[in-house]
RNA sequence: GCCGCUGUAGCUCAGCUGGUAGAGCGGCGCUUUCGUAAAGCGUAGGUCACCGGUUCAAGUCCGGUCAGCGGCUCCA
């Protein structure tokens, strides 16, 4: 079965899914039902009746009955004024809004999600007049088609969750029901699937993040709020020593900046228009000032800039700093370190000339290619361009110029590169990297972002040759992103195993008895000594000795479900030739003392 | 924020249709000093998330709150 297939064969589902639901419950009103990646939804409206998953195997039983039937899909062309009076005379009222705006528009808002269902005649066709309804059995839809030719020709299906959608994206329209289901070709590969989803489980840095001791977090602090462990904190600092190392190649300044701001600064920035409602506010005592935790950081650094004049000669100007904003997102949007109120940015900003625009995100290309190759994750790149809607600031011309330039940037680079519209931030457009990680999926992390807006905004300029002032161009990136949806990726790529230079424990000494005290002395005394100096500097080994009365086999266990990178196990024998037994992933091997120090540095 | 589901010991979970709680691991104590993924015995842990209601009786039923999970919306 090829991709075309497969898709028509989902999308043949969620009309099935949806015959039965109409069967089960006649009163459904039904909103789109496309095929999505590994399956379908459909989305539709019971009133006041909610499914649940316990009704699954009533609707399943139902789907099974129309499949073996094997009702043939049939197409016919009807007008759009025909549609509508098949649409009023079931009483669908969703599909009678979305053939009302297909009338007056030629296409639907929603274009993306209603797309797959209209009968668009043809592309670019803005006077469409014939749709398409598809009848299986009983049941007739509003269909653009891409089906099989009847109900028999699909394959293995499973409903997985009902989960609220909005109609057509929109929090402000009703809420409907969304049944999800995923369809493969065969029941073989739905149940290598279901345990492909067994196995991400256990990648889950949710579930690792507690074995493994990395963070935790208390109702008492409050939900979105990580406290990060010792051992989850070496993976931060470490994590943002490499970020910042990479830029300090390049000239990079760290800079400090506080935590609360007054609310000015944002209103200054645009922010506070923009996001004001997701600013925690901190009120002073002492003066009338409203303040607010800073959200983001690029406002500070341009008051860092403008704290003295600047010439040509001086720029670019690069500022680094590592530190944590918060932001009051919505619950329902957090989770894990994904989604976090306290999420700390590897954040630095660029003041340059034009002329220097091509150069600086070269650099800041180069350092996210390294961090990424380092921690061992495949890169694509997403230029994140405006669209029409309202919300963005600038002129128009600035917005194409930074656009090409960042497009530029990438090809010569010769970068994997999608291209997105409406995905920009509100005062220019990024470059975002998405790392793909070991289960194949993608995740944001690192941006490059040109900014026109901000320095016109808080009024920055430089002298040039002739003496003229002149505005800077600011540009914002983050090689982590956020620290914490970083490690949110990390955990589950590495599924905890981390490089042995991250590793929060990289050694573990395991006795077999106590009659090598004084052996481990001497050991311990030269991992003491041992400085790693790649991919970070002055990387010290961390290491702990188990030389608990437990049974070697349980100290193995234990150090490796801990997963520790380098188990050192030590008995009388290898205290009789000097040498140390070291356990690793990759297998066991006996090293002399005297070459223990050499062998951990290359590790 | 919205829709749905879940919440029993530190962890993983059992507890049928209401009759005031159980296992394994972990912890602690004793014994054991051991060579590659869990030594043996003993022992202590729970206002069954919280608040309220129904009932002679609630871990179990109902309502609310909080938290977690799956989505939607959002993401500087």
């Amino acid at each position: 079965m090829n991709d075309d297939q497969l898709k028509s064969m989902r999308h043949s589902l969620a009309h099935i899914m949806a015959q039965a639901v109409q069967h089960l419950w006649p009163e459904a009103k039904f909103g789109v039902g496309p095929a999505i990646d590994n399956g379908f939804y459909y989305d539709i409206d019971l009133g006041d009746i909610t499914i649940s998953e316990s009704d699954f195997k009533r609707i399943e039983k139902e789907m099974r009955r129309i499949v073996r039937r094997d009702l043939p899909f049939i197409r016919k062309d009807v007008s759009v004024d025909e549609a509508l009076a098949w649409a009023q005379e079931n009483d669908q009222p969703y599909k009678i809004e979305l053939l009302n705006d297909l009338k007056r528009s030629g296409t639907t808002v929603a274009k993306e999600l209603a797309g797959e269902e209209l009968g668009v005649a043809g592309e670019g066709d803005s006077m469409v007049n014939t749709v398409s309804l598809y009848s299986q059995g009983d049941y007739t839809d509003l269909c653009r088609g891409g089906h099989v030719e009847s109900t028999g020709q699909v394959g293995a299906f499973k409903l997985m969750r009902v989960a609220g959608a909005y109609w057509r994206g929109d929090e402000h329209k009703p809420q409907m029901q969304r049944l999800y289901g995923v369809a493969f070709a065969s029941q073989q590969e739905l149940d290598e699937y279901l345990q492909m989803l067994e196995e991400a489980k256990k990648h889950d840095h949710r579930r690792l993040g507690k074995e493994l001791d990395l963070y935790t977090m208390s109702p008492l602090v409050g939900v979105g709020l990580p406290l990060f462990t010792p051992r989850g904190t070496i993976l931060r600092d470490k994590a943002a020593q490499l970020s910042n190392e990479l830029r300090a190649k390049y000239g990079f300044q760290k800079v400090w900046t506080p935590h609360i701001t007054k609310k000015d600064l944002y209103e200054t920035s645009g922010h506070w228009a923009k996001f004001g409602e997701e600013l925690f506010l901190v009120k002073s005592q002492e003066t009338s000032d409203q303040m607010a935790l800073k959200p983001m950081n690029c406002p500070h650094h341009t008051q860092i800039f403008a704290s003295q004049p600047r010439s040509y000669r001086d720029m670019p100007v690069r500022y680094l700093e590592t530190t944590t904003d918060y932001r009051d997102e919505k619950t329902g949007e957090l989770g894990g370190l994904s989604r976090v109120r306290s999420l700390t940015q590897d954040d630095s900003h660029v003041f340059c000339r034009p002329d220097q625009i091509e150069q600086e995100i070269n650099n800041l290309l180069a350092c996210a290619q390294e961090l990424y190759r380092i921690v061992g994750m495949k890169l694509r790149v997403r230029l994140s361009y405006r669209d029409d809607s309202e919300g963005y600031l600038g002129a128009p011309e600035l917005w194409q110029s930074a656009q090409a330039q960042l497009k530029a940037a990438v090809v010569a680079k010769s970068l994997d590169y999608f291209e997105q519209e409406g995905e920009a931030a509100f005062y220019g457009p990024k470059i975002d990297f998405m790392a793909t990680d070991a289960i194949g999926r993608e995740h944001q992390v690192a941006t490059v972002q040109l900014d026109f807006v901000q320095p016109e905004r808080f009024g920055l300029e430089y002298t040039d040759e002739s003496g003229k002032a002149v505005r800077p161009v600011m540009i914002h990136s983050a090689l982590l992103g956020s620290i914490e949806r970083f490690l949110s990726v990390f955990i589950e790529h590495t599924a905890g195993w981390f490089p042995f230079w991250i590793a929060p424990e990289q050694v573990r000494i395991l006795t077999i008895n106590d009659t090598v005290k004084d052996y481990v002395d001497e050991i311990t005394s030269v991992l003491s000594g041992v400085v790693l100096m790649k991919p970070i500097k002055y990387n010290e080994v961390r290491f702990t000795t188990d030389t608990r009365n437990e049974s070697l086999g349980k100290k193995i266990r234990e150090a490796t479900v801990a997963k520790i990178p380098m188990q050192i196990i030590v008995g009388p024998k290898d205290k009789t030739d000097r040498v140390v037994s070291i356990r690793t992933q990759s297998g066991e091997c006996k090293v002399e003392l005297a070459k223990l120090a050499e062998y951990v540095k290359e590790s």
